[in-house]
DNA sequence: TATGAATGAGTGTTCATTCAT
DNA sequence: TATGAATGAACACTCATTCAT
């Protein structure tokens, strides 16, 4: 699942470029302002295109979150998914995956902010979207706590469905933490090293 | 309105406050509709008082959240406490607390919609309050944990400030399933098994 | 059916004279600039209320619009009905009709500007609203032909459900013209004698 | 509006005109959707040339309403001159006017209804367009009159000017009532012979 | 305390029109 | 001629909040 070229599939007619101008000028003003703070307008200015422009690429102000999500996870994903192919081991591939999701905040912390607060302004998102592309982040970890149970590491009374969603929640709730505490207490590595101590711990026999 | 001209001629509550009165027909309409979409004057109407009486009782719209929040919190909190305060053994305490906060689901759906759901489409609740009650929450939990590890019970490389989000995060995430959800897989006496062995073997030397 | 003080019946709360004031602005506001030219905000600003109290008066634009007519209309009928009932002569009341109906052109040029032509600017009057007040005033017509035939004064083979509608458009379409057009050729005098003259030719036996 | 570069190079019309091709769907769009919400996106595909290619034929939306009402009135209005020099008398000549006016609603509903009812959406048409096809149209009206008069069946005492306004105002509203009301009483022939029986009557010495 | 009529700021979205190709 | 992506002006309507009773 390479990053395709030409994701402007489902939408109008559009051009190139544009539309990834549009989404990285939304990053910016979604965490700057907060999504209903933020005006059509200004992102349109920000992306240097028309307001009118942004329809031709976007349903509406909510679709442009909601797209926002889904193409900057899907990277996440694409980049995790190699990531965790480089190695057999589950515990291994727990740490990378514990590291990538709290990582993030630093290298993108606008994208973060956006994705872990932002979107929950969307009524649309949350109440009306099923989420494709965040149920097939949630199976990596299935995946690697199935995968881990068959190599006898992992016990084997979990069951994944729930313990994945235990554990996105632990991590996205750090991820708030940080974005939303103006001086946070704990810093990165060291979140790292106790959650994912702390839940392999939970994970294995 | 008039409800009551002898309110104090009764031993009965005198008019036991239409602050509850209108908390709870907030809890119906949020619910309902949403908090974007619900109007303050749905809220009066449910609440049987005029629009303006509203803002004799709180600040404005946001407030409301709020206030519903830290009070329904507060019961919940004193619930939790006197539970809790029943036993000595810190991973009873823990079961206690999993099972009180994946329980209210059922018991008050409408409540956990709200505060699960709604409470995050509040810029202001998000952004700017720095949540007292909820800190006091998240404190019986590192309070619990901290005694485990003073007891010898559970291990004592866990940092209490990390993991107490991370369980909250967790069991927060576990009730946007369910409310979110149209159908759940996982019942609710799964779920806290699951949660509770999950995490005390995290927890546990 | 007299003019009736209350007839704030079928709008939300509001106080008595706000509606009429309204109806009086936007009467001037559209015949100045046509109905979609005109903006709510100038009605407003004319009528000396703010935006947003024109819609505890009336739903939507539309409705200023055709309540406007149904009103005005209103009142014409009341003064025709008064009028024709002074005399026992169809032929006469015919021609009190026809007066009446393009003297309004001269003592209230601005209604019959917006009657006559602003009126069919709006798609829901056109097309979705089916007039009550219409018909009722078309009747007033139907009403002296039946009347001219039972005393053997109009010839019996007309229908009057069509004649009255020709009737009708002929003034409609002279009150256009004169509205219409710049500098009009024709007095009003001379065209009340020659359009009643016409017709009554075409009605009597 | 310069059509056709090659017209005189073949027999056939080299490609008989984009621009009957888009008033032939401006006025299915527009009887359907009605004038304003009938978007030149849907004309163009209606039509099946781009949008931008209709400004090509056309000045802008209100140009292709008049040009249309000129352009189709005008076929009418030869076929009216050529059916009425087909006899010398007068009140036959009329009757063939009242007849072909009316008939035309049987025979393109959809332009009858664009021309009665979309037209007059138009505020540039209403207030600003001073038709000279229309003018035309009417004078063919008081050409019948005028001539009746000279060969003494008419009366000599009714001005063409104010008559012809009246006969034209009482049929279009004839038509407006067929093509607004979904079940209209009259049939065609009855409104047909009430009307020319009257107007006629009303002519006649 | 309670009311509810009045306020007026605030904005996503549409769509006729243009113009570079 | 033809295209259709891009433009950006334009605006009705909502609703949280206020305040005179």
């Amino acid at each position: 699942m390479k990053t395709n070229k030409n994701k402007n599939s489902n939408k109008k007619p559009p051009q190139k470029g544009k539309h990834e101008k549009i989404l990285r000028a939304a990053i910016k003003v979604f965490a700057k302002n907060g999504f209903h703070n933020s005006k059509i307008s200004q992102i349109a200015k920000e992306a240097g295109v028309a307001d009118g422009t942004i329809y031709l690429y976007f349903k509406n102000k909510d679709d442009i979150l909601i797209r926002l999500f889904e193409e900057k996870l899907d990277e996440i994903i694409d980049d995790l998914n190699a990531q965790i192919g480089q190695t057999d081991d589950p515990r291994e591939k727990f740490k990378i995956f514990v590291r990538k999701h709290l990582t993030t905040v630093e290298k993108a912390r606008n994208l973060s902010e956006v994705i872990s607060v932002e979107l929950r302004q969307s009524h649309k998102f949350m109440k009306e979207y099923h989420p494709q592309k965040f149920g097939e982040y949630l199976n990596i970890l299935s995946r690697i706590i199935r995968e881990g149970k068959e190599k006898g590491i992992f016990r084997s009374g979990l069951m994944p469905g729930i313990i994945k969603r235990s554990i996105f929640g632990a991590l996205d709730e750090m991820v708030l933490y940080w974005v939303l505490t103006p001086n946070p207490k704990y810093d990165l590595e060291t979140c790292v090293n106790q959650v994912t101590d702390f839940f392999l711990r939970g994970l294995e026999k």
